[in-house]
DNA sequence: GGTGAAAGTCAACACTGTTGACAGCCGGGA
DNA sequence: TCCCGGCTGTCAACAGTGTTGACTTTCACC
């Protein structure tokens, strides 16, 4: 609530709030949701600890309007079905790559949080699931963009949690082709 | 140290430290690593806070002990390469599952701690990649095992954590067909 | 019986997220 | 003009966390 409406005020408030937003982002990105506390995230933005909790309720639910995956693969779940998988390796290893595994990383690892778990169940449905299954042709369609879905969430987590001598040396290029035909078989069934 | 020799008096200490060790592991597969406090562990196994500290030296250390992966896999890893996906599939789904599930969800959670992070990176690589990258014919043998780790921490991730409605309703024969089959992709080349 | 080390206990430290009481500012109504 | 009311921000405090140091107890061995 209080939302819709503008701060009716002198807006400091809301200035601050971003500021707040800002240096969040930044702190649950580089040291996850456990490492970084409500103190470092006040000082980082030059604002009192108690302020923090005021402008966003609680910790967690300044994570989670902070952090949200926000990637739109709309262009890729909507293009030719027949080269889907390469396709979609390509956009999350190029397309603002940094931001997607990052948060990818702060996310999954916020998972004690049922909020947060739900909050990432629904991104990838959103993303991923809901687009593709209606266009997925052959048995079981809704089961094959699932296990789409899972196939990425292996890919997120080599690069972005498993990272250090996971799949570093290779080039973008293979992993389109070979990572992007093992999804690749599961669009076509 | 001191670990392989019996303790040299009562040995009520070892029994002990045995207590913690197994309300650990219990506590941490459900409630997670940042969920469950060294003071819970030590209520639940009718010994003080401090002991705790004192016989594993820390909480994250504790953790290290307690939550290991120790899936074998090796009865899959050394069969037959034509079938090495299906298997592999079944292999996770039908073997002490709920371990295997509830050990990934707690390490994946606990990843902000670098010593958790690079336990789950070398227990991949022993469990797959090493076992599997000589025995790979085609190009890039090393990178495609690694995919293959990369496509079962997707599907571990599908079942542990986003678990409420990703994959529930699919029949262990259906998961092992269509995504056994997108591995196979991978082993093939 | 005395010794020394292990096992266990207790209180305290610095830190966490969160809350309530308080102060300062500033636009709007009298 | 004054005063009111509501944001905005500050401060101290709460309970809970992991961890540490000093302390007592216990018991095999010389």
């Amino acid at each position: 609530m209080t939302e819709a409406a503008a701060s009716p005020r002198s807006g400091s408030g809301a200035l601050t709030k971003e500021a707040i937003g800002t240096a969040a982002r930044r702190l649950f990105a580089r040291q996850g949701y456990a490492g970084t506390s409500v103190r470092a995230i006040a000082a980082a933005a030059g604002a009192d600890p108690a302020l923090v909790i005021r402008h966003f309720g609680s910790k967690e639910r300044l994570f989670l309007e902070t952090v949200a995956i926000e990637g739109r693969f709309d262009h890729v779940t909507n293009g030719p079905l027949e080269s889907l998988g390469p396709r979609l390796v390509e956009s999350l290893l190029t397309e603002a790559p940094e931001i997607t595994f990052s948060t990818w990383r702060a996310m999954l690892r916020a998972t004690d949080s049922d909020l947060v778990r739900s909050r990432l169940i629904a991104a990838m449905e959103e993303m991923f699931i809901e687009p593709l299954a209606p266009r997925l042709q052959g048995p079981d369609p809704e089961l094959r963009a699932r296990l789409v879905a899972a196939a990425i969430s292996g890919l997120l987590d080599a690069v972005a949690i498993l990272t250090d001598r996971l799949i570093v040396e290779a080039s973008v290029a293979q992993l389109v082709d070979l990572y992007g035909r093992s999804i690749q078989a599961l669009v076509d069934g």
